[in-house]
Order: C-alpha cells, then sequence, then structure tokens
DNA sequence: TTGACAGGCAAGTGGCCACTTGCCTATAAC
DNA sequence: GTTATAGGCAAGTGGCCACTTGCCTGTCAA
C-alpha cells in the first residue's frame, strides 16, 4: 500500500536523485562505489551511513533493486515506477508553434 | 535555479498530488471548488489556506498556472515539467515476455 | 585466526515543512 | 454604504526526515 507515497518520498531527496543518476550511468554499483562518485563527481561527503538510508529508501520505493554476491552487494536501477506518474498526470503533446 | 528541488518538493505531498488529480479532472478551477472537491472526494478537512499554500507550491514547481478574472483566480494543471523525469531516467521499453 | 573490508542496526538530533491562527485587501451583490 | 464572498500575508507550532554516532555481523585474504 501506498505505493506512491513512497515512491515520491524516495524521489524528494537531492542525494537520492543523485544516487539515481549514477546507477544510470553505471548500473549495479556497490554502496562504496556510489559513495565515491557522490564524493568526486558532486561534492557530496556523505557518511556511508547516509548513503545506506537513501538506498533502503530507494529500494522501498521499487527504484532500487538488490543483488548479494559474498560481502559485495549491488544495487540496479528499475525505472519502471515512473511510468505511474506520466499515466496518472498524461504530459500534453507537444505543440510545435503555440 | 533548483527547478527539480521545487518540483520533487511540489510531487512530495499527497494532498498536492490529488490537487493535481482534481485539475486533471476539471482544469480551471477556484480555491474554493478544489477545497470543496477534497473534502466531498477525499475527506480531506483541510483549511482555505493550506490549499493556498498547496497551490502556491504547485505554480512555483511549474505544474500549475493561475488566471485572475474578478474576484476569482483559476487554477490551470500544466504537466510539462514532469517531462524532466522520464528524460532524466528514461523508462525501459516494456518487454512483453521476460 | 587475525585483520581488513563491505555492510547492517538503532538511538539521538536538528532542520525543514505542512498546517493553523489571526488579521487584512479586493471584488461584487443588496 | 453595507455585507458577503474570494483570496492574501505572516508568525507560530508540531511532526517527520536526513544525518550522525556508536557498535555489531559477515566475508575474504594473509
Amino acid at each position: 500500500m501506498d505505493a506512491d507515497r513512497d515512491l515520491f518520498k524516495a524521489l524528494g531527496d537531492a542525494t537520492r536523485r543523485v544516487i539515481l543518476d549514477e546507477l544510470t550511468d553505471k548500473d549495479g554499483q556497490t554502496l562504496f562505489e556510489i559513495r565515491g562518485r557522490l564524493v568526486m563527481k558532486h561534492d557530496l561527503a556523505s557518511t556511508r551511513q547516509a548513503i545506506s538510508q537513501h538506498l533502503a529508501v530507494l529500494e522501498q520505493a521499487g527504484l532500487v533493486h538488490t543483488r548479494r554476491q559474498g560481502r559485495f552487494k549491488f544495487h540496479h536501477i528499475d525505472t519502471s515506477p515512473l511510468r505511474s506518474i506520466i499515466e496518472r498526470w498524461p504530459i500534453d503533446r507537444e505543440e510545435p508553434h503555440p
């Protein structure tokens, strides 16, 4: 229940959106890989714990699926929940000359 | 700047999402019309002020445009900002048989 | 088996945000 | 003019949430 609440809550944070960006750029990263990218490319000095919690929120929203392998946990993006947004509020066709 | 911050903040509240639903159903409503619909159809006993503030947030996000006429102010939905979402994180093509 | 590495659990804290409350402006009907 | 209607401005408050902190579990190499 409350699937859209989880979805929009997940999208509501800027750091989580950047995480989705990085997973779009390179899917299947570990927590530490993601953290490295946030620091390098986005000057986001987040704690490991903070990012871990962000990933949990993204997973609950169905935007990220995880896969365990040994002591690694790989994170995979899934954009299909976003479809509910454009289905709920259809986007007007682009009109070339208004 | 921070256009997407405004956008996702606007979408982050359940009442605002219902307001977008109602404007999708019937565009160009006044504040009191919207309030009436929230009470009737969604059992949301919100104050006029609360809804007014919600509409301001939606307007700042570009999801709602307003038009004044006499003492009335009509609210029009604009879903085009939503396009940035699916452009940012492309939605995978639906695969009929995985 | 001992240490390093990848990740998890849980309590505490500070800031943002939704909502209320009270008062005010403007248009229109009587 | 007087009254009702439609909406606005601004300060105060409570709750949720991002983030930290401290400690713990599990995997692999040496």
